[in-house]
RNA sequence: GCCGCUGUGACGAAAUUGGCAGACGUAGCAGACUCAAAAUCUGCCGUUGGUGACAACAUGCCGGUUCGAGUCCGGCCAGCGGCACCA
């Protein structure tokens, strides 16, 4: 068969006939599958959209079979630090390079032969999308969940740019080698905190890959301690926070971020040239870094000290790095003697070390983190754990000095990008009404195409005097638009609400279509995600759902990871190891059913792994023999003949490959489905060679291995289907059913263990108990010889299994 | 470092969730067809010993639970993903 001419002439059948389309009037339960949408970076679609891509096609198209209305819509997430960095090293513009890179990926997959509905498509680069994106952040900023404050960036004073996280290499920029340090910004931020306990409590009810809702559950990072006021002699007050209050007659010190407000006005003059030099440095370290727990603890005293609120003492004031102000309270109090790091930090800075919990018998080694008996704690000696906390957070609460608390790991979401390529802040800074957001009726502020993007100290928007002087919307008066441009991620944040009501040119999406379609059936993509884009697509669909605009709480309800494709070196594929593996190559010669097909054979899903070439051809080998099958069987007129044990035996085989394949498919278990296909086609040919006059039984086997083949090699399925004399397409019939009858064998084989080794093995009628298989093994005359004249103590039998003889 | 995952033949992998380890496929070996090659078909194929029936060993390493462990528990080792401005 010419893989390359029917995959053209099906694909064209398909358009042509709106088989990929979702039909709005379709009355079967919908189902919304979901790829990530691509990123169009390269200018190539790589291995890992495709094996994201085709095998999820085949699943889509699975559940079309088994009678769902299926949605399944492509994109692109086009806006980026990539498209910029191309600029700025080529010249090419980023709209110029995104919107031809669009073009070349949008034939490549359309090459897939996937289902995608292209009528719903979506790219987040033209206005008629970021519109809708600075409409979500003007909600938000409505809603109170956008907001504005100083955040530190990565600066590089000779490029005089900020630079994302991937531009810093070893604390240096990858441009131009200069030290690297955070420079204070004002910027905008989105409220994502304000959910932390709905994004935690609701992962329990989502069909996730457990490991992924464990990060997300790490990630939002919930503790439950309290905040404990400390003074110091100035006046000032600071709350530390802190799980273990009841260590708080223990404490020795207390430690501020060195980037605290606090640091620099308490700080003594004896002390200040040192403080000072150390937030220098804490400015260049990255935050990995600074939590490192093997890094050796680095801290300053900063001359003041503060008043313990439960027992007066007076302890030293330090500026440490491995304290981050973004989280808690940005302070920490110290206890050397029950806490490693403090007790490393009281060790290196020759600090008092009291010890105030111990174990029963008394005798514990310091530092003990865990839970004891109180001591040296006053009032509170002998309580333990638990108790001894609510204590003295109770009596805290009695002198107003702290509080039962709860806390995040989690932060706000930075969303201020300094950079061209993204979609403009939708809000304009006036002299006099401060900051305004731009009326809906005004959007999208759009991007200007003639700027400036090389890199020489300003945001590329903020030199472009035409997009920056604008008037303000309040007062009249001059005023200028922000120069920001907002992360990517926001874009892809709300891109699932888009794609059913993808033109809706008066709002971002009609309520009705988007609550009758969402949530999303099944969303598939990489592990990479799991954190941040996984978390702010459901922060974005909480808060939509509270402004009245959405009926679910969820955006997807079940989850899948693809596993990542790897160069054939085991590594990571890259441009700079020269181990990339282009698809194109393989579609053009074979075809692209048999690149599908080969990404779902050789690999777990889930796992991905290095790639390897060697079976391709066992592909095609398998597609010829069922090309074979196919034609033999359409030769003959199916003729109902005799129902003999071979007519059983393939029975048995196409029943059994029916159940498995169908759950297979269902889990996303490709290889394994595929290999019960194989099998399928193995039992066939030998069928054939019996030469029997059923070929009715024949016929029925061929048309139903086509069918189950269809998923996973659309175009070659759709051909065979219309050779056997269809005229409707494949993907309109029913998804075959599998008989229980055909499945119950006569005869069971079970293995004979001695003393749990296997040792023998007997074939007996699949009728039978565990009591009547028990005697019948006994009295096996090789069981007898076997045991050697010794009387069994136990014999344990596993149904359709094994029987264990314990002598 | 922290969080999460993975480890099974020469190779990609499978294992009904605690029940005959290695399905399916690659590569390899032997044979059939062919003048020959390719393609196709048939058989063998974890390691070691044995002509053989068979036996011993075997799921990264060490230990435990169990009649029985690739699967559960504890401790290591190695590799991978994420760590908030790559998306």
């Amino acid at each position: 068969m010419n893989m390359l001419e029917i995959e053209k002439k099906w694909q064209k059948y398909w358009a042509e006939n709106k088989i990929n389309e979702y039909d709005e009037n379709d009355t079967r339960k919908k189902f919304y599958c979901l790829e990530m949408f691509s990123y169009p970076s390269a200018a190539k679609l790589h291995v890992g959209h495709w094996y994201n891509y085709g095998p999820t096609d085949s699943y889509a198209r699975y559940k079309k079979m088994k009678g769902f209305a299926v949605f399944q819509p492509m994109g692109f997430d086009a806006f980026g630090l990539p498209a910029e960095n191309f600029a700025i090293k080529t010249g090419v513009h980023p709209q110029d390079s995104t919107v031809k890179n669009i073009e070349t990926m949008e034939v490549q997959l359309q090459n897939i032969g996937a289902m995608f509905d292209w009528s719903k498509e979506i790219k987040t680069c033209m206005p008629d999308y970021y519109k809708w994106t600075q409409w979500l952040f003007l909600k938000l900023y409505e809603n109170g969940l956008a907001y504005r404050k100083e955040a530190p960036v990565n600066w590089c004073s000779s490029c005089n740019t900020v630079l994302a996280n991937e531009q810093v290499v070893d604390g240096k920029c990858e441009r131009c080698g200069t030290e690297v340090f955070k420079k204070d910004l004002t910027q905008w931020f989105f409220k994502i905190t304000e959910y932390s306990e709905e994004l935690l409590q609701k992962l329990d009810e989502l069909d996730w890959p457990e490991k992924t809702k464990h990060m997300q559950r790490n990630w939002i990072g919930k503790s439950t301690g309290a905040e404990v006021e400390f003074e110091t002699e100035s006046g000032d007050k600071f709350k530390v926070f802190t799980t273990r209050c009841d260590t708080l007659f223990g404490v020795s010190f207390v430690v501020l971020a060195p980037e605290h407000p606090l640091v620099k006005k308490l700080v003594t003059d004896d002390c200040k040239e040192k403080v000072f030099k150390y937030i220098e440095e804490t400015a260049k370290a990255s935050e990995i870094d600074r939590l490192s727990s093997t890094r050796e603890k680095t801290g300053e005293f900063i001359g003041a000290y503060a008043i313990n609120p439960i027992n007066g003492k007076k302890v030293p004031i330090f500026a440490a790095d491995y304290v981050l102000y973004s989280y808690g309270t940005g302070a920490v109090m110290g206890v050397a003697a029950h806490d490693e790091r403090d007790y490393d930090f009281c060790l290196k800075y020759g600090l008092n070390v009291l010890q105030v919990i111990n174990n029963k018998e008394g005798n514990a080694t310091l530092p003990y983190c865990e839970d004891g008996y109180l001591q040296n704690s006053g009032e509170f000696d002998g309580l333990y754990g638990e108790d001894a906390r609510n204590a003295i957070i109770n009596k805290l609460k009695e002198l107003g000095k702290g509080d039962f608390k709860v806390n995040y790991r989690l932060r706000d979401w930075l969303v201020s990008r300094q950079r061209y390529w993204g979609a403009p802040i939708p809000v304009i800074h006036c002299e006099h009404c401060g900051v305004v957001p731009v009326p809906y009726d005004q959007l999208p502020v759009e991007l200007p195409y003639d700027v400036e993007f090389r890199p020489d100290g300003k945001s590329p928007l903020a030199k472009h005097e035409g997009f920056m002087h604008t008037t303000c919307p309040k007062c009249g008066k001059p005023a200028l638009r922000d120069p920001d441009t907002l992360d990517t991620f926001v874009c892809s944040s709300w891109y699932y609400l888009r794609y059913p009501d993808a033109h809706n040119a008066d709002a971002p999406f009609d309520p009705e279509i988007i609550n009758k379609m969402l949530p999303v059936d099944k969303y598939v993509g990489g592990p990479e995600h799991a954190c941040m884009h996984l978390l702010y697509a459901r922060f974005i669909t909480k808060a939509l759902r509270d402004m009245g605009y959405l009926k679910f709480d969820e955006p997807f309800k079940s989850l899948t990871h693809q596993g990542i494709i790897l160069g054939p070196d085991g590594n990571r594929m890259s441009k700079s190891r020269g181990n990339v593996i282009s698809p194109d190559t393989y579609v053009s010669v074979s075809g692209s059913d048999v690149f599908r097909l080969y990404l779902m054979f050789g690999f777990n899903y889930t796992e991905g792994g290095p790639w390897n070439d060697d079976g391709i051809k066992s592909i095609t080998k398998f597609l010829d023999r069922i090309e074979k099958l196919c034609e033999n069987a359409c030769a003959t007129q199916p003729i109902k003949g005799e129902i003999t044990t071979d007519e059983k035996e393939l029975n048995f085989v196409l029943h059994s490959t029916i159940k498995s394949v169908d759950s297979d498919m269902d889990n996303f278990s490709f290889n394994t489905a595929i290999a019960r296909l194989m099998e399928l086609v193995n039992a066939l040919k030998k069928y054939e060679t019996l030469e029997k006059g059923n070929t009715e039984t024949f016929y029925n086997a061929v048309t139903t291995l086509i069918k189950l083949l269809a998923p996973c090699a659309p175009h070659f399925s759709e051909e065979l289907w219309e050779r056997l004399g269809n005229k409707q397409s494949i993907f309109l019939s029913d998804y075959p059913v599998f008989d229980e009858k055909a499945l119950v064998r006569d005869e069971v084989e079970y293995g004979v263990q001695i003393n749990s080794k296997l040792r023998h093995k007997i074939v007996l009628s699949n009728s039978l108990t565990q009591k009547e298989i028990e005697e019948i093994v006994l009295k096996d005359s090789k069981v007898q010889e076997l045991l050697q004249g010794k009387a069994p103590k136990k014999v344990i039998v596993i149904l359709k299994r094994l029987v264990n003889i314990i002598a």
